[in-house]
DNA sequence: CATGAATGAGGCTTCATTCAT
DNA sequence: GATGAATGAAGCCTCATTCAT
C-alpha cells in the first residue's frame, strides 16, 4: 500500500509506480485464474491473458517470463489446499469436524478454481508433478499421524490400515467438489464426513466420543 | 500379418482392403494411445502418431478426421472402465469381492493408460465431459441400485445415505490407481476393501456374511 | 533423377519428390543468398526468403532447420574461396599468374556476393568465426610454403619476413574486390599482381624469371 | 566526477544541468561503445545500454534519437581512423615511419574497437555506407598525393602504378589489426612497413634515404 | 529532465490439415 | 488408397520507442 494513501481524503490520485504495477500483476494474475479455469491451460495464450487484463502483450512478459511461470505464481502456496486439510480428532464431534473441514475445503477449491487445471498440466510438466507428489506425501503423512493418535487411544477400528484409511480420506477430500459438479445439487458434507467417520470410528465410539477428547 | 497369408502357396497376394486399412487404422490407434499416454494429448502430433504407426501423415486423415477423433475412438466403449465397474454383492465375501474389482479396474487402467489423457481434455473438450459426465451417473446409478439392494435386506448401516455411499465408492475407484503411482508400492487391494466395505456394512455382517446371499 | 526421364520424350512432366524438393531447397538458398547478400543477413528473415522463392513460411523449415543453418549451408565449401588461392610461383611469370588468381578471385566473390554477409555475423556467430579463423590460418600457411620454396631457390628478397609476406597478400586477395567497389572502375589486376610480386621479388628476378622454374 | 565538485566546501552542489547532462551522454556513449563492441550491434539493445551506463531507458532517447544516432555519434571523426592515416614520405626513414604510424593505428583501432562494428552495418546502413566510401576516398587520395610526391622526386620505382599502390597500403593499413588477431602474437610492425616501402622504394633508395628530404 | 512501465509490430517457429502426385 | 511436401494461421517472445508520472 502507498505510504499516502493514509494522507488527506480527496487528495490527488497518486500511486506510486510499484503499486500500479503490482496492480497490473494482480490483474494479469487473476485474467489467467479466470482463463485458465474457463478454457483450460493450453488453450489460454498469454495474449488473451494481456487482453483480458486490459494490457499490451508486452506487458505480460514484463511481469512473467511465460504462461507457465504465471501459473506456478497462482499455484504458489495454494497446492496444499488442492489436496486436503489436516484434521485434528481431538473434538468432541470428529463427523462435524470433518463436515466442516470438507465445506471449507471445497469452498477453497472453488474459490480460485484452479484445482480444474492441475490435471491437464500434470502429464506435461514433470516438474510440477514432482511439487505435487511431494505435497500430497506430505498431507498423507500428516493425516496418517492424526490418524495414529486416535488409534493409539484405542478409538478406531482395531484392525485398521491406517495408511490405506489416511490415503482415502484423502482422495475423497481432493476430489469432494466433484460430487456438486456431478450432481448439480448442494453437497451434503454431513453425509460425506459419516462415511469417513465410518472407515476410522466404530458405532460405540462416534455414537458417544469420549469426554477426555473434548 | 493377415490370417490369410498361410494360404495357399502361389496365390496372387490378397489381403482385402479393408482389412489391410483396418490393420494400419488399429495401427494408428495403437500408436495414439502410446503416445497420448507418454507424452500427452495436446503435445502429440498428428505426424508424430503416423510416424509411429509407420504410415505416412496423409494417411492419418485418411482414418481419422483428426486428432480428437483419434482420441475417441480409442476412448470408446472404454470410458466406464476408467470409472468403476458395478459391485454385485450377493456374494458371501464382500471384501474379497471388492478386492478382485478393484485389482481388476486398476489393471484395466494401466493397460490402455488412457486413464492419464482424460483430465488433460476435459477442460477444453465440453462433448466428452459432458460424456463422461453422462458415464458417471450411469455408474454411480448402478452402484446405488446395488447398495439399495442390500440395505433393503437390512445388510447395511441403518442410518446409510446411500447416494454418498454409493458415490464414494466411485471416487475410491476412479482413484485408486493413484495410490500405486504415488507410494511406489503395490497396492494392498484387500485392505482398500476392506476400508469400503466399513463404509456400507456394520462388522456383524462383514463378519458373518449371511448365507441367503451366497 | 526420376527413373522416368529416360522414357518418351513429350510424356507429361512428372518430377519425382526428390528432385522437387531438392529445387524447393535450391530455390531457397538461392533466394536466401540474394537477400543476405542484397539486404544483410539480420535484415532477412526466413518468410521474406520463402517468399521470395515462392513457398510458404513452413516450407522454410522444412529444408533449415532456421536462418542460420541456410546460411551455413551456402557456406558450405565455399569459405576458402573468400580468402585467397594459394599461388604456384613454379611458373615463368609470376606476375601474371597472380593477375590471373586475382581476377578469379575476384569473380569468384562476385558471383556469390556472400562476402559481403560474412563480417556481419562474424561478430556473433563465434562457432563461424573459429570456422574462419582456422580457414584463414590454412590459407595462411600454405601461401607461406609456397613463399619458402622460392625463398629457398634465392628467387626472392634476401631479408624477407615470409610470414608477413604471406599475411599482406592474404589481405590483398581478400580485400581485392573492394577496390572494384570503391572506383566503380574495373581493377587493373595485373598491376595489383605487380604490386605483389615487388613485395617478393627483386627487379632482376621479376625481369627475367629463371628457366628453371618455367 | 566534475571538476568543480573540489571547490568550496559547503557551498550548494552545484553542477550546470548541461554539465551533468554531458555526464550521462558520455556514459551513454562510452557504454555503447562497450556493448556494440562486445556483443555487436543488433544483439545490443537500447535498454541494455541505459541500464549499463545506469540510466532509464527513457533517458536513452533524450540522447539519441535511435541506437543508430549513437552509433553514429561514436564513428563521427572516428571514421578517418578507421582507414588509415596520411603519410609523410618527408623523412629520413619511411620504414621507422610507417612502422610507427602502423603501431599508432592499431593502438587507436584497439582503443576504441569500434571498427568490429563497422561490418556489421555496413550492409545495412547505406548511408554510413557512403561516408565510409568518401572517407576511404580521402584517404586514398591522400595517400596517392603522398607517392606523387616522392614519385616526382624519383625515389620510387619507375614504373608505379601509383592508385594501386596507395590502394595497397590503405588495405594493409585497414587490415593491419587483424594479424594480431589472427595469430594471437604481437605484430612486428617493422616487417610490415618494410613490405610496403618494398612496393614503394627501390632498395637503393631505402638503404640510402636521400638527405635533401630529411 | 528522468524514469521505467507500457506498447504492439514483427520475427521466429510449430503443426493441423490439404492436396498433387 | 498412400504419400509426404506444402500451407499458413497462430502461438511465442523481443525490443525499439513512447509517454504518463
Amino acid at each position: 500500500m502507498s505510504d499516502r494513501e493514509d494522507q488527506l481524503v480527496g487528495e490527488f490520485p497518486f500511486i506510486p509506480r510499484q503499486e500500479r504495477a503490482q496492480q497490473k500483476r494482480k490483474a494479469l494474475l487473476e485474467s489467467g485464474r479466470i482463463l485458465f479455469t474457463t478454457k483450460g491451460y493450453e488453450h489460454t495464450t498469454a495474449k488473451e491473458i494481456a487482453a483480458h487484463a486490459g494490457v499490451a502483450t508486452g506487458t505480460f512478459y514484463r511481469y512473467f517470463s511465460d504462461k507457465r511461470q504465471l501459473l506456478m505464481a497462482l499455484l504458489e502456496d495454494k497446492i496444499d489446499q488442492f489436496l486436503a486439510p489436516e484434521p485434528h480428532w481431538f473434538c468432541h464431534d470428529p463427523v462435524s469436524l470433518l463436515a466442516s473441514l470438507l465445506e471449507a475445503h471445497v469452498l477453497r477449491l472453488n474459490h480460485s478454481g484452479l484445482h480444474r487445471v492441475l490435471p491437464e498440466i500434470l502429464s506435461k510438466d514433470l516438474d510440477l508433478a514432482e511439487v505435487i507428489q511431494a505435497a500430497r506425501k506430505r498431507i498423507h503423512a500428516k493425516i496418517l499421524s492424526s490418524l495414529k493418535q486416535i488409534h493409539e487411544k484405542n478409538l478406531t477400528w482395531r484392525d485398521l490400515d491406517l495408511d490405506t484409511v489416511a490415503w482415502s480420506i484423502m482422495m475423497l477430500f481432493e476430489n469432494s467438489h466433484k460430487k456438486a459438479e456431478q450432481t448439480g445439487e448442494k453437497v451434503n458434507y454431513r453425509e460425506m464426513a459419516k462415511v469417513i467417520c465410518r472407515m476410522i470410528f466404530p458405532p460405540h465410539i462416534l455414537d458417544n466420543f469420549p469426554d477426555e477428547l473434548k
